[in-house]
DNA sequence: GATGAAATTAGTTCAAG
DNA sequence: CTTGAACTAATTTCATC
């Protein structure tokens, strides 16, 4: 089973709203059981759609160390390893990549500890350059768009709606579109698993 | 009561990580009974320290535009209003705002349909510069701050801690640090109650 | 895919320290 | 502020459609 249907939509809804509703309520409001929506988010989180359940906190009542959002120009090539050790960073919150081999984080740290970050985490070879700005205030909506309504096959990106291929590795389920876009991810994992293990 | 202790931060790293957790399983990892852990959250919830538990969605695993990155130089003064006005869009997800009069936010949207919401939501009095980068990956590790741990006023910043005021307005309560700061608050609700009945 | 009934777990209330 | 015990409610399992 594969694909995302109103009923699975609205379920989404309602937790972004509020993540702890008890699945009698969302039964009744989507006009299912509770199993059935027990299972259905059971199956969102598999496939990757819920990636987690959590918490929208209020910073402003707190009383925080400083935030702050680096821009960072890394040697192309090397986005990818950046991403993933700026991850892994317990004072960094958010990272986000973008095409132009530019990397873009937020980290709650001083503006003078991100150099230490930078040059401890990552090592020279792989910043061009960076840019430190103080954060004062962030919001954060979670929403689902109306369009929202299927999930795309991951290898090729089209619509997986309607086949019923998936492939699991490791811990995770891949939906795909066809047996070839199945093999394609499988050889590319296999491929990681040979590098990761040399 | 007021203020944030060791436990309740527990309980809230707890919670971001993961929303449906048991209070039984948090109430062993944080050393209380369960009508502890229950009793705590209820009041960090109308303390509005919790703002609302919530689901984060793979989107890239949905069918719907590319996500871009915008850095958005404003006029001076106008930050606030800004974020507010961005938040409440549709298409806007995450909305950062530095010290230096620069927000910067990541939306569901094609690059040219940046320009729209830019003029459309925003008009061009507040923008003075911008800049849309394609974002291709994303990771996002909600987390609070070592240092979290008291309430602030929400009139004048001091922490609340040792204090007992609270206000009742709404259907919120705000914590405040006294009573003067008590009325400061209570006649600025008035005084938008006031506004938007006319 | 979906469900009702049963079994298991979780959450809340409350009297008491 | 906290708790154990009792009670109420939610979730999962499973046999069945």
């Amino acid at each position: 089973m594969t694909g995302i249907d109103d009923v699975d939509y609205r379920i989404l809804e309602l937790l972004m709203d509020d993540a702890r509703r008890s699945y009698r309520d969302i039964a009744e409001e989507v006009g299912r059981s509770p199993p059935t929506v027990s299972e259905r988010v059971e199956r969102l989180t598999e496939v990757g759609v819920i990636e987690r359940f959590t918490l929208d906190v209020d910073r402003s009542r707190l009383v925080e160390g400083p935030t702050v959002l680096v821009d960072l120009a890394v040697q192309p090539g090397s986005e990818a390893t950046v991403v993933e050790d700026l991850t892994d960073a317990p004072a960094v919150e958010h990272v986000i990549r973008t095409v132009d081999a530019a990397v873009v984080f937020v980290a709650h740290a001083n503006e003078r500890d991100v150099e230490e970050l930078l040059s401890e985490t990552l090592g020279d070879e792989r910043v061009r350059e960076y840019r430190v700005r103080l954060v004062s205030d962030r919001t954060w909506e979670p929403r689902l768009d109306e369009e929202t309504l299927a999930i795309e096959c991951v290898v090729c990106g089209k619509s997986v709606e309607g086949s019923d291929e998936s492939v699991a590795l490791g811990d995770r389920t891949y939906e795909v579109c066809c047996s070839s876009c199945a093999s394609e991810i499988k050889d590319q994992y296999d491929a990681l698993q040979q590098a990761a293990s040399e």
